[in-house]
DNA sequence: TATGAATGAGTTTTCATTCAT
DNA sequence: GATGAATGAAAACTCATTCAT
């Protein structure tokens, strides 16, 4: 039996449990990132990390229970990588640039997990057969982006434009630049970035492009 | 047994055929877009229809038959709709905006179509594993994007640019401007594809905006 | 797609359908008799009856269906094969002797289908985990049983006593009788039904017993 | 590795081993009871006890010698309870009263043991699929009823009648008196116990019944 | 002694597909 | 052309049991 809740102060899993559960989610990754959402089948993640099916089970309540980790242990990788990068940027105009570059090699250094994420987020459904993850799960990568454009806007750099579009259609381009580099690996992934950014400073109407 | 291949000269398909295919087609996309990709079971699309499963298996070889005659339909009819609405416009700047309006028309008015379109490009997969559509599939609809985009290049309207990052990002930002409405019903989508022309047409340098 | 409600007048299921149930629910009866509730997997179920699987999951929407199937079928025969045999009878006394008589040649006759209700009476449960029919499922059968009683204490055939008590404790010699001589396949059923009639008889204080 | 068979003239069991035995067979009684014996898993056992699932195994060669351990345990406390009751009485009609209001006693004070043991009885079986506990297992149940009951009618107080058909009926009622009051907690459980002896006494024909 | 971890057999259920009528 | 019926593979999940530490 598994301990479930335990006592606060306390670290809840052993290291052994904490490594098989890593392993089991990295396995989750890789196999949902080369066979989609629906090719992942438990036996396919456990027979992917050399266990049996029962382990999986052992270790997490449940299918779902997987799925929700790998987006939270992605989710949570992905936004302190990028958020590393932007700190110290300035103007509103260098956190978008930074935002877009950082998160193009974000993507190249964890490919597998960012397709993961995608499929996860698009195909994961509640019991009662509602998305999980809707759009409504981007929410707050809506709001940090959102918090970039109105920086630009109150500082004078940008125009004025609605910015949960603008929040919308860039986390879009995003999402896509990925899934093109992904279908097309010999498309130069920096030099798209590098695209995207002058692509979202020409359409907030920056005052001052990078020098 | 259904004639498959039959003699040049022959309409190919029955009166009948053609209409049975027709309301399968139309059922298979509403289950999608309710359910999902996963969720959409033959079982549940012959039910949607008040038909037999059978009826399915009879007409179309199998379900991935069936899924890709969704995609054709729905992609010709889409194509089809925003086309008709392009034409007659002059500069690339007035084709850029309606291609977005156009889009966005469209998509409220065939939002299941949409939908299932969706779903099935991202899940419906070869039966070696690999994706039936890629975001590869998506190349005819680039070029015709990065068709207006040299137009205005050439015109000396566009400031220069890489065409297909711009491509790529604007059928991104379509794709989720639908999503986005999707998920949140009250949004505004005509004021959505207004702002999202402004943003491309910012995007591209437009030398003239529409006043 | 079975067709599950359909309209008044109509008969609701197919010959071979309901020749199909009915096959299940006899295999079903046969497993559980033999190996118990528990051992009656869908799998032995089907192997019995030389079917596949799948089968059982066209025909039933689950396992519980088909256990209350087989309820519903047994309980009915039951009662109206003793009922039947009541008819005619006069006086309490008879009445009580019949029903007891008449139970033993059922049980008899239908040595499976009375094992099989047993172990579903006592192990079917909701979803919740609580029991499908508890002790509450036998209310009807109480009922009728205390009708007996009441019109013996009316005609002052029987003593006074709590009609419910004796009620209960009837149903529990009979069940009992069936399973000591299930357990005893040499046991005289007959016999112990005569001897079950004459402790009854004796129980209720009955005035005139037999001639 | 636990020494299964030791040296003559050795306790058997160290003092932590009979405890531990003890508390697991009390945490089986509680979740037999409460779940059912499908429902008793070894986890369940486990987690009610507040321990691991690996010590049952280490402590008892498998579920089966546990649900053993439980039988023998309650059964003995069983006979135990009533047989201390029965003591001093000296007419066959005080005798199987007695029984009968000590059973309920019983019935009262031990409810778990009572419905575990139940469930035990109808539901384990051999490794062959044959049931472990059949009606035969109450064999010595019947047997010491026999004796009263053959006590009565050598001393005259009851009439001739088959003692086995008596024996059985006896135990039936009472283990239904049990599951009537489990399904029904408002039932009042003494008066029907004395309702059942008044039944049973009347039953045997006793010359005298208490006044 | 005790435990967490792992295993693999077995359960129910879903589903695309095939086929006789 | 259409349907009901049947199939069997694959899915997620449960569980008693084993084992190294």
């Amino acid at each position: 039996m598994r301990p479930e809740n335990n006592p606060v102060g306390q670290n809840s899993r052993s290291f052994i449990e904490t490594a098989r559960r890593a392993q089991i989610v990295a396995s989750a990754i890789e196999v949902i990132a080369e066979h989609g959402f629906a090719g992942a089948s438990l036996a396919r993640i456990a027979e992917h990390a050399g266990i049996s099916k029962g382990v999986i089970s052992y270790h997490f309540t449940g299918k779902d229970e997987l799925m929700e980790e790998v987006v939270s242990q992605v989710y949570a990788d992905t936004v302190r990588y990028i958020l590393a990068r932007m700190e110290g940027q300035e103007t509103a105009t260098a956190l978008l640039r930074t935002q877009i570059i950082a998160g193009a090699q974000h993507m190249r250094e964890h490919r597998a997990q960012v397709k993961a994420l995608g499929e996860i987020f698009s195909n994961l459904r509640l019991p009662d057969g509602r998305p999980r993850y809707g759009v409504a799960a981007s929410e707050e990568l809506f709001q940090s982006l959102e918090h970039i454009y109105r920086l630009g806007q109150q500082s004078g750099e940008f125009r004025p434009f609605d910015v949960r579009v603008m929040a919308v259609s860039h986390l879009a381009a995003m999402d896509n630049m990925f899934a093109y580099w992904s279908a097309h690996p010999e498309h130069d992934l920096e030099a798209h970035a590098r695209e995207l950014a002058d692509l979202f400073e020409h359409a907030v109407g920056a005052r001052k492009t990078r020098s």
